[in-house]
DNA sequence: GTAAATGCAAATTGTTTGCTTACTG
DNA sequence: CAGTAAGCAAACAATTTGCATTTAC
C-alpha cells in the first residue's frame, strides 16, 4: 500500500510528460512511444509503460481505459468527459454541457467510488458524405 | 456490411445462450466456457468467443466491455447500467434508479451513436470491516 | 450439397515482469 | 552509495485467426 515512494526525475519521465501535455489527441503507449522515442532514440516500450503507470499514480495524467480499446492517456488532468470514435478510434475531448453525474453513494450494496461516463460515434474525419 | 447472414442452431450457439439467460453473473468468456464445457466437453474457447459475438451482432447479449477490465457478457438485453467491483472484478446489475442519461444529437463534430455509463467501488464482499 | 460452424493450435495484441546495469538524489 | 529506474527480452492474458473437418438446413 506504499503509494507515495520517491521518485526520481528521469529524463525519460520527463519526455514521457512533455510530449504527453502537448497534445490534445490522447495518444496510445505505443503512439507516445514513437514519439519519445525521437528525443529518447534508447527508450524502451516498457519503461514507457512504467513511467505512465506512475505518472497516472501520482496524479499527473489521465488513463483513458475506454470501453473494448487499448488504453490512450491524457495530460489534462481537469476533469472531463470523452467521445470515441468507432470507426477510428480517435478520442476527443467534450468540453461542452452535459456535466458528469454525481454517484450515489451506495448503490446495490456497493460502496460507490465514483462512475465513469463515455460517448461513441462517428467523428467529422469518418463521417461519410459529409464535407467539412 | 453483410450483417444478416444464415445462422445455424448449433447445440453449441443453443447452450451458450442458455448458460448465459441462466446467470447475473456477468460471466467472462473463459468462465462461460467451463461452465458450457459441463454440457458439451468437446467444445473449444474459440467456438465460445465466435458465438458470443454473432449472439452480440443478433442483439441477445449484451457485451459489457468495461473499462480496464475482462469483457463480460450479460444475456438480459433490457436497457440497464451496471457497477464494477474495483477489488474482484464482480459486476453486478443496478436497476434502480439513475436512468442513463440521453446523449445529445452531435458533439464536438462527432455523430454521436451513444453512450456508456459504468459505475465503480466495492462490493459487499470485498467490504472490509463491514459485515453483510 | 453447400455454406456455416466446429475443434484445435498457432498467431496477435496490449501490457507486465524479471533481471542486470545505469544513474539520481 | 542506496535504491529507483532503465533497457531488453521473455512472459502473460485475452482474444482472434487459419485450416481441415463436421454438420445444419
Amino acid at each position: 500500500m506504499d503509494t507515495t515512494r520517491q521518485r526520481r526525475n528521469t529524463p525519460q519521465r520527463r519526455v514521457i510528460l512533455e510530449e504527453l501535455q502537448g497534445l490534445t489527441s490522447h495518444p496510445t503507449a505505443a503512439e507516445l512511444f514513437s514519439l519519445v522515442r525521437q528525443k529518447l532514440p534508447r527508450i524502451s516500450l516498457g519503461t514507457v509503460y512504467r513511467n505512465l503507470e506512475v505518472l497516472h499514480q501520482d496524479g499527473q495524467l489521465i488513463k483513458l481505459e475506454l470501453a473494448g480499446a487499448e488504453t490512450r492517456f491524457d495530460g489534462n488532468t481537469t476533469p472531463h468527459l470523452h467521445i470515441r470514435c468507432t470507426a477510428c478510434g480517435a478520442v476527443r475531448d467534450v468540453m461542452s454541457a452535459t456535466p458528469p453525474p454525481e454517484p450515489p453513494i451506495e448503490l446495490e450494496g456497493f460502496e460507490v467510488h465514483g462512475c465513469r461516463t463515455e460517448f461513441f460515434g462517428i467523428c467529422p474525419d469518418c463521417r461519410p458524405s459529409v464535407r467539412h
